[in-house]
DNA sequence: TTGTAGGCGTTATCAA
DNA sequence: TTGATAACGCCTACAA
């Protein structure tokens, strides 16, 4: 035997029909004892591994579900890839995991190849450039669910899964307050993302719980450009009543924040404090540190959507399920 | 029409056989433009995707390569992911990524579901623990072609793509001895690995080429963990006659070190220098760098293990290729 | 307890 | 130029 034992070679070899070997390969009680024995000898000895391929044909599902990121060299999303495979791995589901690079049409090729493929479900983190609803409608119609995984569509029709920005935020400033801090910037993401917005609300209604008046002066947008970044630090520094903490939208822009500082603000290094979105694992190995972080618990968006659209697949005979849209909590990590 | 057009909705609806609208769609010279102009305009309407499980069943072929790394976490594998990406994606092949998270277990799992689902080759960076050639041996069996990226098995009979771990080994010594140091220790990777062996080998003529003896005195076998390093370094420091330059097994050992120096050692930091295997992104945020990494070019490594592999799935027909072994070349990254 | 037959969506061969 | 048919590997009523 060389390449691929089918049901029909050990069927033949063993005289009897393909229906008996596949009702004794999947344990089907109307088989004898004697029967099943010969099978599975025969099906072992000659290492028979069943066509899943044809399975799936055959049962038009592919137990396999399409997972769309940007770019795995974020480790926020090779976390979340970790959740979405333990939730389908403990399903019996496989995860194709594929890359759009922040790029749009990359992004639609490879939700065609996933409908071709006829994955069962899929869960995206869209292209930061991606605003089209179409595709996406496309998928539910043809059956395939779609969560929408930290990032989404401002389209309350579809299921997502992401960060609770308000939650987040509440505890950078709850944290920074805590630590005395009463002049808290923030360095908010570009506007045209619906989640600096979020961020930017949440930095808000945070501060004025806690009796802090808003100070628009104290908010400024950035680009994620080192330039940027550190044109809008220079602008808060020579404030009349500078900030002595800064809440950024996430933790990259933190180390670019605390470069600057080191550079041009060295006096000021011990006594401001930075705190931003995302636990980079990087973190650890810097001598100098932001002074915490906001997890994003990416590995429970993971398994969150992962659950939430196996419930979807689950439910395909009836009508479809209520949409919903799940803020998943944070984790402030206070560094060192 | 509400889940997966077929052919044969398309051929009812236009009063044809399904065979001819397949050869419509494929563009088959034998149709009329006229009835092809017809079957596209009704499959653009009704949005007809085909259906490539079918497809792939039919021809027993996926056009899908199976990838399986350690680890996605560590960005060593997520760069040659992408270099296989790159080469799979120009000749219409699909990658499918799965992790093995270091466990020979889940490994064996994987390639037997990689096998039931029948790709066309596998491209595989092994467990550390991983020692059996059996299962390889099986998938060539089956059909299909096995390609070893970075790690290998001892075993001469595979194909392989691996770092250049003498040329790697040879930049760096190089560029220390350039830089006028003449002691010069080596932190070697554990003895159970092959490419410690490599490594140190690479270390040991390196030195002896540049007409530096080799002393084994300046070789202490670290375990990847903190106080194995620490320790390692103290006793290396204590010698009478102490190295002023450190070659590592890979770059988060000399993090490791790096910070070691900078907490016992301090008067030392500066005319230390050390250097690694491994070009860390989180390198360039760091304040006290490594002076330089060796960069094992990961993503041609995945590259090249992907041309081998289509390679010898186009050679199928065939004898089996000749056996290569691929040593991919390093290159020297001299931090700031 | 075992076997027969039909079909999943597509392509390829051969006939019309 | 188009159509009928078989086949890929497996599963599943239904028949024997």
């Amino acid at each position: 035997m060389k390449k691929g034992v089918t049901i029909k070679d050990i069927a033949i070899k063993l005289n009897m029909s393909i229906s008996t070997v596949s009702k004794a390969l999947s344990n089907n009680t109307s088989i004898s004892t004697f029967t099943k024995e010969r099978v599975a000898k025969l099906a072992k000895e000659w290492n028979y591994i069943p066509n899943e391929a044809a399975r799936h044909f055959k049962q038009s599902k592919s137990f396999t579900l399409g997972l769309v990121i940007p770019d795995l060299m974020d480790q926020f999303y090779v976390q979340a890839i970790n959740g979405v495979e333990a939730v389908a791995g403990s399903n019996k589901y496989q995860v194709i995991v594929a890359q759009s690079h922040e790029d749009t049409g990359k992004e639609e090729q490879i939700i065609q190849n996933l409908i071709s493929n006829r994955v069962d479900g899929v869960i995206i983190a869209i292209s930061k450039t991606t605003k089209k609803t179409e595709l996406f409608q496309r998928l539910e119609q043809t059956g395939i669910p779609v969560v929408f995984l930290s990032r989404s569509l401002n389209d309350s029709a579809f299921d997502a899964v992401a960060t609770d920005n308000e939650n987040g935020a509440a505890l950078a400033i709850d944290y920074l307050v805590k630590k005395g801090h009463r002049r808290i910037a923030h360095l908010m993401g570009p506007k045209a993302l619906g989640t600096s917005h979020l961020r930017l609300e949440g930095y808000r209604n945070a501060l004025e719980k806690r009796g802090i008046p808003y100070d628009p002066a104290l908010v400024k947008e950035i680009d994620f450009s080192v330039g940027k970044t550190s044109k809008m630090m220079r602008v808060l520094f020579e404030l009349p009543d500078p900030p002595t903490a800064f809440f950024t939208f996430k933790s990259y822009v933190s180390l670019d924040a605390l470069r600057l500082i080191k550079e041009q603000y060295p006096q000021k290094l011990q006594q401001t404090d930075i705190i931003g979105f995302g636990n980079l694992p990087l973190i650890q190995y810097l001598d100098h540190k932001p002074c915490a972080s906001i997890d994003e618990n990416s590995f429970d968006m993971g398994t969150t959507a992962a659950e939430l659209l196996l419930k979807h697949i689950d439910n395909q005979e009836d009508a479809p399920l209520p949409v919903s849209q799940i803020r998943i909590p944070c984790r402030l990590i206070v560094h060192q």
